[in-house]
DNA sequence: TCCAAACCTGAAGAATGCTTCATATATCCG
DNA sequence: CGGATATATGAAGCATTCTTCAGGTTTGGA
C-alpha cells in the first residue's frame, strides 16, 4: 500500500495545568463517544470538539492534526487491553491447563466487553494510521504474557509454548472482535465463551510435549 | 450506533451494451485497486474513476452514490469467500476429522490470500455500510457449510455440530485477516496454519459425542 | 496587584469530496 | 441511412473537513 507521507503525530503541547490535563482526558472520551455514535467515517475533529465541549482550536493545541489524535487514542486502547491480558496471566501462575485456557478466554472476553463496540473501529482505524507497529507491541506483550503462564503451568509441559502463545494471541485479537460485535443473548455469549475455551484447552492438551511428540511419531509430516 | 438515514444503494442503471458490462467491472477492479494502494480512507469516487479510466459521470451512472459502489464491492467479495469454504466442505464429504480441521483452514487461507489486504479495508467500509446483514449472510453460508460437513464426518459423531461450526467460523473469519495481514515469512505462515488446524482438529476430537460425554460426567459445571 | 504564561475560542480560508447535468459520442435496429 | 436509445464526459456547484491564528480568558507566582 502506498501511503501518503507520515504526518507528525506528536503532541503540538503537552498540559500543565489541571484543568487542560482534564480538557485533554475530555477530548479522549468524546472521541470514543463519536466513533460509537457516528462511526469511524464520520469521525472528524469538528464532531468530537463538539462533543468534548471544546472548541477546535483547543484540540489542535493538543494533537497536531486528526491523525495524531487518532493514534492517541487507539495506543491507550490497546494498553487497556495489553494489561488486562498481561495481570490475568500473572495471577495464574502454575495454573492448569484448564485454568489457562479460561483466563485467557476471559480476561480478554472481560477488557473487550467493557468496550465492546469500540475496538473493531478503532483496530480498523488503525489500518489507515499505519499503526502497525502499535498493535504489533500489543500483540507481542499479549504473546509474551501468555508463554511465560504456559512455562509455569502446573500439570503440563509444552514444547513451544512460544508458538501456541503466538497462535492463541491471534485467535483471541481476531474472535473476540466479532463475538462482541454480533447481537448475542447473554446465555449465546456465555455458550461462545465456553466453546472458545474448550477449544484452547484441547489444543493445549494436543500441545504437551508427550502428546505432542506421540502425534508426531504416528503422523507422517507431509510439510 | 445512530447511523444517518440510509441512502438508497439500488443502482441507477444497469449496463444494457457489453462495454458498459465491461465499464462495470473495470469500475469494481479500480475500487480494489484504489483500496489497495490508497487505503479505506482516501478512497473516493474520483480516484476510482480515474483508475478506471471513466469519468466520474459515469460511475455515477452505474451507482446512486459511493455507499451503493461500496456495497456492491463488499458483497461480491464476501460472495467469493462463502463459495470458497462451500466449495471445499462439498468437496469434503464423510472425511475424517483430521482432513475435516485441515479442508477449513486451507479453504479460508486460500481464499483471503488471494485477496489479503483487501478483506481487512472492507471489513470497514462494511462498518460504515451498516453491511451487518450482508456479513452475517455470508458467515451464515459457512457455518451451515461447515456443519454439514461435520455431520457427514467418516470418523466421528458430535452431539452438536451446528454450535462447533459457529465457533470455527467465528474463529477463522477473526483470525485469518490477521495473520494476513502480518509480516510473515512463507514457513512462518506455514506455521501458522499447522498450529491453526491443530487447534481446530483438537477442539474437534474434545467434542466428539463420547469425548464430549466423558468430559461431562467428569466435570462439574459451574455455568 | 500585576504580568507572563497557560489555556481557550471560533471564524475564516484552503482543500477536498460528492454529486449533478448539459453536452457529446457510440450503438442498434427498422 | 437516420433516429432513438445507450453510454460517456468533466466542469461546476455545493457541502464538508482540516487547520490556523488573531484575540480573549484564566492561572500562578513574584
Amino acid at each position: 500500500m502506498g501511503k501518503a507521507s507520515r504526518p507528525t503525530l506528536n503532541r503540538r503541547k503537552l498540559p500543565r495545568q489541571a484543568r487542560s490535563a482534564v480538557t485533554v482526558d475530555v477530548i479522549f472520551e468524546a472521541t470514543i463517544q463519536v466513533l460509537l455514535s457516528d462511526g469511524p467515517i464520520r469521525l472528524n475533529t469538528t464532531r468530537v470538539a463538539r462533543r468534548a465541549g471544546v472548541s477546535v482550536g483547543t484540540l489542535y493545541q493538543y494533537f497536531p492534526n486528526k491523525q495524531a489524535l487518532l493514534f492517541a487514542v487507539l495506543e491507550r486502547h490497546l494498553a487497556v487491553l495489553a494489561d488486562a491480558i498481561a495481570k490475568a496471566c500473572d495471577e495464574n501462575r502454575c495454573a492448569t491447563v484448564e485454568k489457562i485456557a479460561e483466563t485467557v478466554v476471559k480476561a480478554y472476553l472481560n477488557a473487550r466487553m467493557a468496550q465492546a463496540e469500540v475496538s473493531p473501529a478503532l483496530a480498523l482505524v488503525a489500518m489507515e494510521l499505519d499503526a502497525r507497529e502499535l498493535i504489533d507491541a500489543a500483540l507481542r506483550r499479549s504473546e509474551k504474557a501468555i508463554e511465560t503462564m504456559l512455562s509455569t503451568a502446573s500439570d503440563s509441559r509444552f514444547v513451544d509454548p512460544r508458538v501456541i502463545a503466538q497462535t492463541i494471541t491471534a485467535v483471541i485479537y481476531g474472535t473476540v472482535p466479532a463475538f462482541c460485535q454480533r447481537v448475542m443473548s447473554p446465555a449465546a455469549r456465555r455458550e461462545a465463551e465456553k466453546q472458545l475455551t474448550i477449544m484452547f484447552r484441547s489444543y493445549l492438551i494436543a500441545q504437551r510435549s508427550s502428546a505432542a511428540e506421540a502425534r508426531r511419531a504416528t503422523t507422517p509430516s507431509s510439510r
